[in-house]
DNA sequence: AAACGAAAATGTAATAATTACAAGGTTGAA
DNA sequence: TTCAACCTTGTAATTATTACATTTTCGTTT
């Protein structure tokens, strides 16, 4: 499925490889569930009982410089991570928190790279809230 | 200019008048500057030197739930607030941090009460990163 | 005008997210 | 093998936000 490893991705984006860089790649690549720092560094403390949470600050803000991952600002309680750089939309349920993908609507990407009433646009991002599918059917 | 007072302003949404809520108000309505919470403390402490940053952060609570101003997650840093509530994009320099208004692009305001994959959409954002007018003359 | 009760405001303390920074560990080239 | 550059770690500091108990305000009733 993946064809590309931790390791070759790092690479291809010039950054350095390291072991904690792999796992957070690895973790990034593997869980599209748009995770902050606290959820990354729980996940993987077990299997490297010395990782340290600043390096997981570090290594994800590498990782955005780098274009190997985008910060989301859409939560307004932490930062969250999504490991599919592709663009598209993002969905916020109110009342359980969860992010989804959602297909970019309109045609957003078109507007990357223009310049509007002067500034120049060099990320877009396209944010939804309410209730999503699931906590609707609870209901 | 402004034809609707903070106190008038109130009353239509249904939100009981104070010193400090028409206070508040007033502020996001004069500055559309996108302050967060620190900002309209600061602003306004001296004038009322007995406000509490916690009323800042309760009123604004209050102000969002009654549809007075609208809530931005558009900057990392902070939680930012809009005393216009019409449906609008908005622009964040990464070079100085100012949040301008642009004017919503496509025809975002359409997908207002969307159902998209069975999620609701009750909030419509659409941000944009970038170098603004301000900044790119500098350089 | 005094007393009362509900709602609002205040201030402090707690929590949570993030950053700063100094110290220790790795790695690869000279 | 030594060295320098870079990475990682852990602690402490900072900042944003929330919890909560106390006090104040304000309109109503006596």
């Amino acid at each position: 499925m993946n064809s590309t490893t931790a390791y070759e991705n790092l690479i291809m984006h010039e950054v350095k490889p390291s072991v904690q860089r792999m796992a957070i790649m690895d973790y990034m690549t593997m869980h599209f569930t748009h995770p902050n720092v606290d959820e990354i560094y729980n996940a993987l403390s077990p299997k490297f009982p010395t990782l340290s949470r600043t390096t997981v600050y570090n290594t994800l803000k590498l990782f955005v410089e780098h274009g190997l991952v985008r910060m989301l600002t859409i939560d307004e309680r932490s930062v969250c991570f999504d490991g599919n750089t592709s663009l598209h939309a993002h969905f916020l349920c109110k009342k359980c928190g969860r992010i989804y993908d959602l297909p970019l609507q309109n045609h957003e990407d078109e507007l990357m790279g223009l310049v509007v009433d002067g500034n120049e646009i060099t990320e877009v991002h396209q944010y939804f809230k309410g209730l999503c599918k699931n906590c609707k059917s609870i209901m």
